[in-house]
DNA sequence: CTATCCTGGTTTCGTCTCAAAACCATCTGC
DNA sequence: GCAGATGGTTTTGAGACGAAACCAGGATAG
């Protein structure tokens, strides 16, 4: 009897929650952009590396930030990383404090190409949404993250907009405490892997 | 000069609108169990198979739709799911009305699998919301896939519950009018491939 | 200063996913 | 019946991925 232990999960009569529809929907809106993005010649992975190394601010544009970030390892990362430098999307520049390390950024090509990342249908899509909406919908989201975060105690990357690490200093601007570096406006939007360890809104 | 043509994508000062900041949040929730789940042994396209077979309806229990769902290919598709039969988690029963089709149905196996998804815990953050920001997010999300949906010209999957081909039939509940088949008040909660010209909410 | 450990990154290798194309069986329309 | 469409499978080659070995360069202890 195959429909015998149905206590786990009912078949037939499963009890479609609310919670589950938003973790339903998030899910098809992620795999909408994931899976569709065999767009112009770039692999799914390699989509979320050129998406990455724009968003991310100068601490983060790094290989091992990619890594966590892509939730992968590092040999994979370098990988996916090459093929884009070999091709043109992204340049390596040798750290000038750490001779281990290096940053990489989007070149003038990498910048193009990303006009055509399939994730920018979704951006389109959400502005149909009404700007009230948007914000309910993205708190809705930060709040799952947060506690997903949360319960695998491996917290989400976040802006600098928001980390523990940002002190003000007076009118000249911004400073991150655990790098010591000044901060300029817009990079307070830009992704940090050191931002880890914030788990505010 | 690499930073030369900052027209499209501007770098160090990129807008970040509300819309590019949900279509994040939305693309992380999304990686945050496609990308994290090689757990129990499953492959991500696994357990989407694994997970679209349990919330699909008996018409839509199908190779083509969950090839259709997941945006792949027939042949990719079969393959998922015959490694799914092989390894106990699904049943092959041949159609009786069509020699060529067959149905994939979860064994008690399966299901129990299914409570280790990946996904769930989305599900139990996404229960961290309150009641109405559940909605909130949820219909959010709802106007983004419909988006995408008419922009890509390629619907997305739903729930008989909004389908055109429904019609109630008094007290006897309900009746797809495309399928000729009348459907029980629980199937009107389950995925749909036939739904798919619907672009209700 | 050197020994040791750590950390950022790369390479290699085997496994496995995936898309494309060829294929088979069955159904539908004429 | 025949032709074409449709549901599904198989095969093949490319390539993504994780694991592990590896190679710096940096940090720390003595």
């Amino acid at each position: 009897m195959i429909f015998g232990s149905d206590t786990i999960f009912p078949m037939g009569k499963t009890r479609v929650t609310s919670e589950r529809r938003v973790a339903e929907l998030a899910l098809q809106v992620g795999r909408a952009v994931y899976g569709e993005s065999s767009a112009a010649g770039l692999t799914p992975a390699q989509w979320m590396a050129l998406r990455f190394f724009a968003r991310a601010n100068r601490f983060s544009r790094t290989i091992s930030a990619f890594a966590d970030f892509h939730a992968t390892t590092r040999g994979t990362a370098s990988q996916t990383v090459k093929s884009l430098v070999a091709r043109g999307f992204l340049t390596r520049t040798r750290s000038a404090r750490d001779g281990r390390s290096a940053t990489f950024d989007l070149t003038a090509r990498g910048r193009r190409t990303l006009a055509a990342d399939p994730f920018e249908a979704v951006v389109r899509a959400a502005l149909h949404l009404s700007p009230a909406q948007r914000d309910r919908t993205a708190s809705g989201l930060r709040g799952i993250l947060r506690e997903l975060a949360v319960e695998r105690d491996r917290p989400a990357p976040a802006l600098c907009n928001l980390c523990g690490h940002l002190s003000a200093n007076g009118a000249q601007g911004f400073t991150c405490r655990l790098m010591r570096e000044p901060l300029s406006a817009a990079e307070l939007e830009q992704l940090c892997v050191h931002c880890l360890q914030c788990r505010a809104t």
